[in-house]
DNA sequence: CAAATAGTGTCTGTCAGACAGTATTGA
DNA sequence: TCAATACTGTCTGACAGACACTATTTG
């Protein structure tokens, strides 16, 4: 705190939306087509300005996503993902924005003729390999979500929140493969979540497949933190050396 | 975004500083007493506002540590902890702030005749329990650095931090036991240190104790990241007798 | 010698990876 | 019957917790 004829610089507050869900096996993430300059017509990820001093971020977070994606509120929980405040990141001025991260079972297809006209799935390698380019740092951000989403996924019951109210085992194990990235043994698979007590629990009926022996259904169980975790082989080969 | 006519609303942005270290095999806090309403004379975490609009947010939190702490940044690594912005979380207006953690292997008694004279360390404990009022909604922020600490001590080789350049295995077991709030088996600890490759090497010579055996010196090893992990025991995980 | 701290060896239970084998369906 | 998917049993190696034991110092 400095002396009192100091003046607070103008700062611009922002919230940006990470939206994954799981489409035909793959990841995938929210992005819209801007419709404003500065990056008109770029891909980037929902957000915008808060709206009034009153706002709470995380009501504003909620507010775009109804208004840019239409997407029921009340079925996503948003988790706080990080700031990007760098100066320069936004030529119209300093804007330090507000990351949110969400993660859904299913979620619609954009509704035409709504603000969320403009809005599609994308698949989350698509933007993390640079073939899709997105505006401002937002790729950044999207790498960041995603990177938190694979943790998660270790030591959470967040995988059943892909899946919708009853699933099999084998499901929640394309839920695994999809977000991490890799193949995993669905006999090993099976033991683990089976064993992992409270993250999942019977329903008490079967689903049929194409051909094969039907499987069991369950449904999310109480535990959300999971001991011990889901272990993702990856890192058994990580080498790797940073701060 | 909105129409053209709307305009943004105004909003503080501001940092606040968590700043760890382990005195007196202790996990401390460094706090500051509040020079200006609101919360005049309480304890509050060291920060501030932006200074101006080009600033960025961490260059302000390197500011306000060599301000208010008298610290040298260069020896700090800060890392981004979170966003708090509820409205009404300030009674000057809509304020937001991003708090940063960083962790200290020893710090300096705050220097009088600074602006840091009024800054001083203090026990977590006495701050997480009540037992030390915060300003603001500054407790919650220190119990989310702390948080972070842990699970940092168990993936990251963030305990050598703690230490000073050389260190026996029995320090370091201090600093564990010291952030997690338990105690450790010395030879099991002393095993799992030592064979989690690139963790700690060898300084090659030893320190005598008051009494007893003296004991190998250690410095920080190439390995930021562990693997193994380092692995906090759980209440969950407590060894179940036979059936 | 005792007391104290440093460091080693080893048993045991748990668990992940590998993979052979069994169960149940549709065609 | 076969093909496909669901599930079970079991071996093995790695590792954590427990703890007896040895090593080296001061007093």
């Amino acid at each position: 705190m400095t002396d009192e004829q100091w003046t607070p610089p103008v700062v611009l507050l922002a919230v940006d939306l990470v939206i994954l869900t799981l489409r035909e096996s793959r990841l995938q993430i929210l992005l819209v087509e801007r419709g404003i300059e500065p990056y008109k017509g770029a891909l980037a990820l929902p957000g915008g300005f808060l709206q009034h001093s009153e706002e709470s971020l995380i009501a504003a977070a909620h507010r775009e996503l109804s208004e840019e994606a239409d997407i029921d509120v009340a079925t996503l929980t948003l988790e706080h993902l990080g700031v990007y405040g760098d100066p320069g990141r936004d030529p119209r001025g300093r804007v330090v924005s507000v990351a949110y991260l969400a993660i859904a079972p299913w979620l619609p297809e954009p509704t035409a003729g709504t603000d969320a006209a403009n809005a599609e799935w994308q698949a989350v390698d698509r933007v993390l390999s640079g073939e899709l380019e997105l505006a401002f740092d937002h790729r950044r951000i999207v790498a960041d979500g995603v990177e938190r989403a694979r943790v998660k996924l270790e030591h959470s019951a967040l995988a059943t929140a892909f899946c919708g109210p009853t699933f099999t085992i084998t499901d929640l194990q394309e839920v695994y493969e999809a977000v991490w990235g890799i193949r995993l043994d669905p006999r090993n698979f099976y033991r683990k979540v089976q064993k992992t007590d409270g993250f999942i629990v019977a329903a008490g009926s079967e689903r049929k497949s194409a051909t094969g022996r039907p499987a069991r259904l369950f449904k999310a169980g109480p535990r959300k933190v999971l001991y011990p975790p889901m272990v993702r082989p990856t890192e058994l080969s990580t080498q790797k050396e940073q701060q």
